[in-house]
DNA sequence: AGCACGCCGACT
DNA sequence: GTCGGCGTGCTC
């Protein structure tokens, strides 16, 4: 019989930046289930009781002060692996942030009956692999010889035997689903997990799908990407079986606990959904970096656009290119029509003949009827009374209301001429669906968008308007694509605009049948010719040389340092000992850059540096925030000083 | 965070 | 003489 140990060192689960370090606790007589990675109740400073995770047990004591005692193990699973713990320490150290806050994120949190039935369950053996076909290899080798490889995957959808669906079967996603499921089965071959992080459940979806049709549904482990915690926690705990198994995820998935990992793959690493919106805000691509180096295993940037981050790292040699698939489609490049209103010429030529077939998409900019409403007399923008928010019209006719408090703003009238007529400006899904519906008399047209959400449609000719993200796939894929809006989505100011409309524009694409017509209206410059030829690697090469040349990110990176002026100006003197810093500021912030903090109370200063000088930024700006906490302050004022690396917002706006 | 310890102004 | 201000330090 084990002799328990006499004590642990515990990771408190506190935002503190002061407590993020390990506490020595006794282990009382007599209490057991004490063990590396368990849930526990301490006490901290007198009786009060925090929450925390064992990281080690030991009989030898390293803190010399006084020690309490373990107050009770809050459950008997080891949810903190070793390995996830190394992760979340490196992780938040190079994040300038808590390993706790980052534990939060990786650990689910606790459903007693969930546990209860995982602790009661009976452990078959898997059953075999299913066959496959000989020719389904895709990079034979990648797992096994441990490669890290950024995958611009081709468009087009395939057709997976899919159980779950009661008609025939089968089921249609799109073939980059197929191909990460064909490497996922190179490490569940060799005995090892694999990781598959994805942006949204509509990708967790298509995955799934593709995985169980690859190695069956019991390998298949999914931490739910809907936030529902039950499921979240079951997907976690069968982890811990330690099965080879993929497991797939949102951008959280990435801290799975998998000790024998053999991939770990991320799928569209250019969706702004991997940024966690979590301190310390760690970008899931990051967390895969500093997980790959940690493990060794095999990792895989994939998506259908180039990320200029994934070029970066091709650049350096850091990841090999590789190009999977092929998809024959023909994209027209059109401008808009002389008033700009209309569905171009072209587009419409495309949709009446493949309309005839087969189903046909349309990507628009915004949802709703009008985006946008103006005053009829004088022309200004038409506010919400309340919050001056803008107003748009959801429906044809009806009462218009406010985009972001949601106010109806029945009786409007103008702040300015106080004129009562209002103008539609723009065209939002749902009134680009009934122009097309006049259009097209007798074919069925049909909106997804984030109130209409729709995963999939079947293979009938009928119009699909879609607002960006939200676009079905089609059995087979659609006939054409027409991609409207190009103007509205670039005009937009932000360091990534372009980088994201052409990834954008390429998922849309990749929606199509091979043949099909993909008509892109509004668009111009690199951005046309990154969705018209066969590859976006050349327009992410160009996108990266000119954040080289302006020294912006990915090219550097970034310290955002927000708080108290004389904080602030605290930590640009600490980072001044970096040869190759530069800071831009320090300028008032606007209100609630920090939650709570009014406009021009705050300083907001961006450093950037360069990657060989992470370590050291990160230890400086952990040291300012440090002090800043130690340092007293109001109660409810905000922070003293927060630094952020990495942090895109600033850059929104450039 | 939240609380105890510790050294300087206006009160009984 | 002392009650209490909040700057400083600490949490196993």
């Amino acid at each position: 019989m084990a002799v328990a140990p006499r004590y642990a060192r515990v990771v408190v689960d506190s935002r503190l930046p002061q407590l993020d370090r390990l506490f020595e606790y006794r282990v009382p007589p007599g209490m057991t289930g004490v063990e590396p990675g368990v849930r526990v109740r301490v006490p901290l400073r007198g009786d009060r009781m925090t929450a925390g995770w064992v990281v080690e047990t030991t009989d030898a004591r390293a803190w010399e002060g006084e020690v309490a005692d373990v107050e009770k193990v809050i459950s008997p699973v080891p949810v903190l692996q070793p390995e996830v713990w190394a992760l979340a320490r490196a992780v938040a150290d190079r994040a300038a942030g808590g390993a706790a806050d980052v534990l939060r994120v990786a650990i689910p949190g606790r459903q007693a009956r969930v546990e209860k039935q995982w602790l009661a369950r009976e452990r078959d053996p898997l059953p075999a692999l299913p066959e496959v076909a000989e020719g389904d290899a895709v990079l034979p080798g990648l797992v096994e010889a441990r490669r890290r490889v950024a995958i611009e995957c081709a468009g087009g959808v395939a057709e997976v035997a899919d159980a779950s669906d009661a008609d025939d079967g089968t089921a249609w996603v799109g073939r980059w689903a197929v191909a990460l499921a064909a490497i996922a089965r190179q490490a569940v071959e060799r005995g090892e997990q694999a990781i598959i992080v994805v942006p949204d459940h509509r990708d967790q979806r298509q995955l799934r799908i593709a995985l169980t049709a690859a190695i069956g549904a019991e390998r298949v482990v999914e931490l739910d990407a809907r936030q529902k915690n039950p499921e979240r926690y079951r997907g976690f705990l069968r982890c811990l079986d330690g099965d080879p198994v993929a497991i797939i995820g949102p951008r959280s998935a990435v801290y799975a606990p998998a000790a024998n990992l053999g991939l770990l793959a991320i799928w569209e690493d250019g969706d702004p959904l991997l940024s966690e919106p979590l301190a310390p805000w760690v970008h899931a691509r990051d967390a895969a970096l500093v997980r790959q180096s940690q493990s060794g295993c095999a990792l895989v940037l994939a998506g259908h656009a180039r990320s200029s981050d994934a070029e970066r790292l091709v650049e350096l040699d850091f990841l090999e290119h590789e190009r999977l698939g092929a998809h024959r489609v023909r994209v027209l490049p059109s401008a808009l029509t002389d008033d700009g209103r209309r569905v171009p010429a072209a587009a419409f030529r495309a949709a009446k003949e493949s309309v005839a077939t087969r189903p046909v998409l349309v990507q628009v900019a915004r949802p709703g009827h009008a985006p946008g409403l103006r005053c009829g007399d004088c022309g200004a923008r038409a506010r919400c009374t309340s919050c001056a928010g803008p107003l748009t019209r959801r429906t044809r006719g009806a009462v218009p209301a406010c985009r972001l408090c949601g106010r109806l703003a029945a009786a409007w009238h103008c702040q300015s001429c106080q004129g009562t007529t209002l103008t539609e400006v723009g065209r939002g899904s749902t009134r680009i669906a009934e122009e097309l519906g006049r259009a097209f008399p007798g074919v069925p047209v049909m909106v997804a968008d984030g109130e209409h959400e729709r995963l999939t449609v079947d293979a009938k000719p009928r119009l699909v308007v879609a607002t960006r993200g939200a676009e079905p796939i089609a059995d087979g894929g659609y006939g054409a694509v027409l991609l409207l809006d190009g103007d509205t989505l670039l005009a937009r100011e932000g360091l990534r605009v372009a980088e994201e409309a052409v990834r954008q524009w390429a998922t849309a694409r990749a929606l199509a049948a091979d043949g099909a017509t993909i008509v892109l209206t509004g668009a111009g410059g690199a951005t046309v010719t990154a969705i018209t030829g066969d590859t976006t690697v050349p327009f992410a090469k160009a996108e990266l040389a000119e954040r080289r040349s302006l020294r912006f990110p990915p090219a550097v990176r970034t310290a955002s340092v927000v708080g108290h002026p004389d904080a602030v100006a605290e930590a640009i003197e600490a980072l001044g000992v970096l040869e190759h810093l530069d800071v831009l500021g320090p300028v008032p912030a606007p209100a609630d850059v920090v939650k709570g903090s009014r406009e021009g109370e705050l300083e907001r200063a961006i450093a950037r540096f360069a990657y060989a000088d992470g370590a050291r930024v990160a230890g400086i700006a952990r040291g300012r925030v440090l002090a800043a906490a130690a340092r007293p302050r109001k109660p409810g004022a905000p922070p003293r000083l927060r630094i952020r690396l990495d942090d895109p917002e600033p850059f929104d706006g450039l």
